[in-house]
DNA sequence: ATGGTCGGTGGCCGA
């Protein structure tokens, strides 16, 4: 099975590259963020078209997240347990989905911008953080050998050469102590980085900010991730960052990782 | 030169 994961910045204004993407690249199992489109916006004959399914979890014109899928999807959780909302009152969010697509638990995550160290935004990622990490490690304490894909965007660069240079990002987010801590939490409870063993950096992103020229200069972060439980980790073949799709006009700002898996054994 | 670009939307906000 081939599994992807891609913020692709609104589905809409991404459509024709995400579809054309998805034929040419033979991906079984995509999971997307930032749809930026209510259910009822979303593009789902172009991709049922193809051959897929579509869940998909948006509530307003912000984040949003989807998985297309040809493998099955089923037993879909929007959100899960504990996740922790935003506003006041609290109101949850449309940054998790959750379905099984051939034997395997998918989630599509997009994990809150922290905006700035001191942003009620940065304590709400934290606290979002740190809650997906004590679900996906319950998730394991109940079922060790379940096969589970926490895919998406995680807005931390877990390591200092998953970004450009340290030095620029002084005092920003997704670098930060604990920011690190709390991805790393999620390794701890189980889970395996399983692109970095197969794509070793430096220089290797998923993320360029359209802002200040980033991806011609060069100047990415590695913040979108597939972690994989230990059970589906054994069985990942091959991993990869399609970079060229961050190339010319409509590049969404993130590249597509994608992971290959072996049938369970 | 400390900015530069893209989305959503509706006359700014979010990344």
């Amino acid at each position: 099975m081939r599994l992807a994961t891609w913020n692709v910045n609104s589905i809409r204004a991404r459509l024709e590259r995400v579809t054309s993407w998805l034929a040419r690249n033979d991906v079984d199992v995509l999971a997307v963020q930032e749809t930026k489109c209510r259910d009822r916006q979303f593009p789902r004959d172009a991709f049922t078209a193809l051959g897929y399914e579509v869940l998909h979890h948006g509530l307003s014109q912000w984040n949003g997240v989807a998985i297309v899928s040809r493998v099955g999807l089923e037993d879909p959780e929007r959100g899960f347990a504990g996740m922790p909302g935003w506003g006041e009152p609290r109101a949850p969010e449309a940054r998790a989905l959750g379905a099984t697509c051939d034997g395997v638990r998918v989630w599509s995550l997009y994990v809150p911008n922290g905006r700035d160290l001191a942003d009620p935004h940065m304590e709400y990622k934290m606290r979002w953080l740190r809650a997906l990490g004590s679900a996906a490690g319950s998730w394991l304490a109940e079922d060790p050998g379940a096969p589970i894909a926490l895919a998406g965007d995680w807005n931390v660069a877990p390591r200092d050469e998953d970004v450009w240079d340290m030095a620029d990002l002084e005092g920003m987010t997704h670098v930060s102590d604990r920011e690190r801590r709390a991805f790393d939490a999620v390794l701890d409870a189980g889970f395996h980085d399983v692109v970095r063993p197969r794509r070793p950096g430096p220089g290797v992103y998923t993320y360029w900010d359209h802002q200040r020229l980033r991806f011609p200069r060069g100047q990415g972060m590695r913040i979108d991730f597939v972690l994989a439980s230990t059970a589906l980790a054994e069985r990942v073949s091959s991993a990869s960052i399609d970079r060229s799709e961050r190339k010319g006009k409509g590049a969404s700002d993130h590249a597509p990782v994608v992971v290959d898996v072996d049938p369970a054994g």
